[in-house]
DNA sequence: CGCCGAGTTGAACTGAATCAAGAAACGTGG
DNA sequence: CCACGTTTCTTGATTCAGTTCAACTCGGCG
């Protein structure tokens, strides 16, 4: 738990009694690989800490889901758009490995807003980072191609290429698994 | 400048203490058309509120730039990354057609998100509504074909499509002009 | 052992990129 | 207000990367 602190005071410091106000509301829950954590059409009532485990978020389809993100270790996890807007989401999250999370309800998290002197800054900070991720990631989209997005995340996460099936990766990056077969074949 | 406070009220309400603060901060700026607010490799200054105009952001390129972004009247413009983590820039920011900024500069927001009960809650919810644009964007680019994604931003900002050349158009849904002139043959 | 999901490979097809040229619209100065 | 040059848009021909459909391999698991 005190990780989730740590990554906190990576971007702000944190009085002892706003930390005990924050981690108080904290649950802990574990669950196993491809375990659904939100379906589709559910709103998502938590915002999550992933202490260990892995999670994608995809659009379910017929054929080949459409994964368009992935969660690890030490970082957030949560449908936030449906969590910000409390709107159902269109999209599900589903746990790739067996999973640790720490979460914290909506309803906590308005009250530790309310609460804590730093309650908005930290949601600004979360907010603002997410939002540095998708632009980083539009551009990625817009500006390279597949095969360079391959690479780029080959070289940035080398440690998702080899835990992560295949197939999610393709979607990610925004090809089918054939062509993303290719592409490796290409490179190597 | 009441629709700056009546934008931020739609979203949260303000105190005339609080609005007067962030109020005195704004200064207001004119620009011709094709006017470049922000250089590639500058460090955004402002976070702009648009009067009257349009703005688009894009990646300079030796031949089509690559326009993946556009602002209009009454909604804010600025290089929000950078603004953000006051690093260099790593696109433009230039006006389509004339226009009417109200800018508030990164030390002043600074200064507000110290003084005001509300300020970070703006800064929250600011970052929140970017985060889910570039959400919705993101699904887009990898949901929907080219076509699709021209169609959709027809029948929503059908304006766009009548005031805005079409290269820029064309590279913001991905795509080569060419091949968005053929695209809107095909479906005309 | 046999099944099933994941990955690879092949062949035909397709939509967009590219290269190139021409038409239309725009704006700037005479 | 027209003329000229530039920018924007269109159209054609060719090329290419990725899709689709299909078959086959590999590894794990009931």
């Amino acid at each position: 738990m005190n990780k989730i602190r740590e990554q906190f005071e990576q971007i702000v410091e944190m009085k002892d009694s706003d930390w005990l106000i924050f981690s108080s509301k904290l649950i802990k829950s574990e669950h196993p690989k491809k375990t659904i954590l939100l379906k589709l059409g559910e709103t998502e009532k938590y915002l999550s800490f992933i202490e260990k485990g892995a999670v994608r978020l995809y659009i379910p389809k017929q054929e080949n889901d459409l994964t368009f993100g992935f969660c690890f270790e030490n970082q957030f996890v949560s449908a936030y758009d449906s969590f910000l807007s409390q709107n159902p989401c269109s999209y599900e999250l589903q746990t790739i490995t067996e999973t640790t999370l720490w979460q914290i309800s909506h309803k906590d998290l308005q009250q530790v807003y309310a609460q804590t002197e730093i309650g908005n800054t930290i949601g600004r900070l979360t907010a603002e980072s997410l939002f540095l991720n998708k632009s980083e990631r539009e551009q990625s989209l817009l500006n390279l191609t597949p095969e360079e997005r391959y690479v780029s995340l080959f070289t940035e996460r080398p440690q998702l290429i080899r835990e992560i099936p295949l197939k999610f990766i393709a979607s990610y990056i925004g090809v089918t698994p054939q062509a993303l077969s290719r592409i490796r074949k290409r490179i190597s």
